[in-house]
DNA sequence: CGCCTATTTGATCTGATTCAAACAATGTGG
DNA sequence: CCACATTGTTTGAATCAGATCAAATAGGCG
């Protein structure tokens, strides 16, 4: 179980943390939540299109995205998620699924019931809001990549996307100095950027060519975040993070 | 004013039904929600990129749109609204705007303070729930967007996006058998789909070469229904209407 | 070692862009 | 009510970013 010793370890309470302040209660509440845990292997499907969940999922470690297929084998994926993140609390508004919830890598997820969810959120609506918040973040994410995919070129693309990555994943302290896990394959690019493998490979290749950032074993280096930043015209304020100051509390 | 004398015939009463089901006193509660009402002229800003607005607008008549503009005079735009949206509604949990909000034709519109709004939505848990969850169906939205604009060819793309709107528009009583107003130009439908004014157009004129759809005056109309949703992949289960059926009560 | 998955490379093809210009519709002021 | 301006649509030709097809290389792992 996730223990409930210290709650600013909780991957949940860092996430929420990372885009709104709670008190000590909340923290604490937050991480005593009765969830079941469970380890899942990597490219698995957690909720399928057109499912009907009765539980939400807390991505505790691991990777994980939302995509959907569509016919003839492509497939477009939404989000990467990482661990703190809960991607299907659209579940608890929304009944059916229209797409689909899969880990990339092995993961351990907390899932906990919509019936045990709902009151704790009536208990605490501050963390309702919370929840609402990110959402509304999400949404924005999805307007951030949607002009990526429809306006920008390739590689501006995928510079942007690893700006994003890497600095949520700093948000909830997964990253060490200039790099960070990316279990994130070359395919997995592709879809969730509207391009072919191969186009993406060129691409990184290029980014890896001016020493700008490299993809190794499945870590993120970024070797020059300012150039990286540059060119993927990237602008954090759309993840609405809470300034880092505020944290260091 | 809009009178409170039919709730049933308030533009956002008719939105939130068509999401949602609402007591007779939770319409009352919407008719009668104190707002300041404005006419806004085209292609006006509502709400800018990098604002903090302190109200919400609802679009009583006319279209209006959220968009980015990008370096080179390029732009996307993310989302067409119609009478009964409340594009906004992000400001009560986001501060700082990432995008703008602008209208396409001339518009009436109602403000409401936050202030205002959020007791209101304490007073009426469920109304608020009901907002929540159209801003989950406004992510869906975005997410079908980019399956567009990242996998699915020009008409295609715009097959759909004439779909969309038109069961929006007819979910709200804004059509009239296969018609409906659709005022907006080939140059916003490029920038919102992330295609060429030149494109848009060949693909539209391909669209109307075929019986499918037609665009005149500011009209649309559907020739073929069933061609025209074949021809945009369109399923309309991501928009998660509540059945017509049970709207005629 | 050998299998499987991921990355890399090369050559060719195409959907969509860009630039440029004509045309149609709508509106405006004299 | 017509001349003119403005905005939106249509057409053509040249070009390009990125797709597709095919095959080689490189890792990771049982």
């Amino acid at each position: 179980m996730v223990s409930s010793a210290n709650p600013d370890l909780h991957p949940l309470v860092r996430k929420l943390e990372s885009i709104f302040e709670l008190t000590p209660e909340e923290r604490r509440g937050i991480a005593n939540l009765l969830v079941s845990i469970r380890d899942l292997q990597a490219d698995q499907d957690v909720v399928r299109d057109g499912d009907r969940p009765a539980q939400c999922c807390i991505i505790l470690e691991g990777f994980a995205c939302r995509y959907k297929a569509l016919e003839g084998g492509k497939r477009q994926i939404f989000s990467f998620h990482i661990p703190g993140d809960i991607p299907d609390v659209l579940s608890l508004h929304i009944t059916v699924m229209d797409h689909a919830l899969a880990t990339i890598t092995p993961c351990k997820m907390a899932f906990i019931h919509h019936e045990a969810l709902r009151p704790f959120l009536n208990a605490f609506p501050r963390i309702s809001d919370a929840f609402w918040r990110d959402t509304l973040i999400d949404a924005g994410v999805f307007r951030e990549w949607m002009i990526g995919i429809g306006r920008r070129q390739a590689p501006v693309r995928i510079a942007h996307l690893l700006c994003e990555l890497f600095v949520r994943l700093r948000a909830v302290g997964l990253t060490e100095g200039n790099t960070c896990e990316l279990p994130i394959t070359q395919a997995e690019f592709a879809d969730a950027l509207g391009l072919s493998t191969v186009h993406v490979n060129r691409s990184l290749m290029a980014l890896r060519g001016t020493g700008t950032v490299e993809i190794r074993q499945g870590k993120l280096i970024v070797k020059d975040w300012a150039r990286l930043q540059q060119a993927g015209e990237f602008d954090p304020t759309y993840l609405h993070l809470r300034p880092p100051a505020a944290k260091a509390a």
